[in-house]
DNA sequence: CCACGATCCTGCTAGC
DNA sequence: TGCTAGCAGGATCGTG
């Protein structure tokens, strides 16, 4: 579910909301939401610690608390952290809650039971599992020579390569169709294919559709909610993702679902043409930000 | 290195 | 109305 956009939107609201309160227990209601510590470490590592800051990495929503440790929490599909008062009912599917002194509490809501909490007891072992885990981040000084050259030799298909958390930091389903919609790149291009024109609307793209979206505070179709349980607005900015037999906001052809990589895909068969080359001639018409209508809310 | 299938889970919906 | 198959913002592991 969330993607980078969405679990930034969720980190700026904990900054506002949980710096500087202390954790005073830990309940944890679905063991395997642990990652790598028994409810029992966790609780002992975490009671009497203050939070220190809030960071997002790729994918992941990090706590920092003032030991120098570290949360690392990923969402997958349907987990939410929200911050709620003291005494507010509990949401059901509540799995993982860090009460504070103040009686308020953290709580990582996940219908699915994908979502994952590892603990890091420093910063050394923080930046261990970022490096096995998590890629370059996307909005960070990607230039287009630095893509030139993570593609480079990559024989794979784009998409799933967009898809791949090594690869680049924070993309996942929506945002990698909305991105190759916005470059004019079919998602099943040869990643070392691209000729230098197209690997710059792709670092272009990369950089509008994340930033885009990060204003709209993320994309809600149905589970994701920010810290306070507030739906994003990007939904109603879908070009590809979900429209289906819907036309092209930019051509009007039917948008096409296809499978790729296990995973539904949108493209537009005009606009995302699979042969290499110069993009064709409708391409421009329509600015970034000015795409799509009301037709689907 | 790359593709694909299975797995972890629950809820919703389209179609019969 | 009621049931069921299939699908969902993700990632990992094993096989070929």
């Amino acid at each position: 579910m969330p993607e980078l956009p969405e679990v930034e939107t969720t980190v700026r609201g904990l900054k506002e909301a949980i710096v500087g309160r202390r954790v005073r227990e830990v309940e944890v209601t679905w063991e395997r939401t642990l990652a790598n510590a028994s409810p029992a470490e966790l609780g002992a590592a975490l009671a009497g610690v203050t939070i220190a800051d809030v960071t997002r990495r790729g994918k992941h929503v990090v706590l920092h608390f003032a030991d120098g440790a570290a949360l690392a929490v990923h969402r997958r599909m349907t987990g939410n952290l929200l911050v709620r008062p003291p005494g507010a009912p509990t949401e059901p599917y509540t799995r993982l809650t860090l009460r504070f002194d103040d009686g308020s509490e953290l709580r990582f809501v996940d219908i699915r039971k994908f979502g994952r909490a590892s603990y890091h007891r420093d910063q050394a072992a923080l930046a261990a599992f970022f490096a096995q885990v998590a890629g370059p981040e996307p909005l960070e000084d990607l230039t287009p020579q630095r893509l030139a050259a993570l593609l480079a030799r990559r024989r794979g298909r784009l998409k799933p390569l967009l898809l791949d958390q090594t690869f680049l930091a924070g993309i996942g389903n929506i945002y990698a169709d909305e991105i190759l919609w916005t470059a004019g790149l079919h998602p099943e291009r040869r990643a070392d294919s691209l000729a230098p024109a197209e690997i710059g609307r792709l670092a272009d793209a990369i950089r509008d559709v994340l930033l885009a979206a990060i204003e709209r505070r993320g994309t809600s179709l149905r589970d994701y909610r920010d810290s306070d349980g507030e739906r994003g607005d990007n939904q109603r900015f879908l070009a590809v993702y979900g429209r289906a037999g819907a036309p092209c906001p930019r051509c009007g052809a039917p948008i096409e679902k296809r499978w790729l990589g296990q995973r539904g895909t949108h493209v537009c068969p005009r606009c995302q043409p699979i042969h290499a080359g110069p993009p064709p001639d409708h391409m421009g018409e329509t600015r970034a930000g000015e795409r799509c209508g009301p037709e689907r809310l």
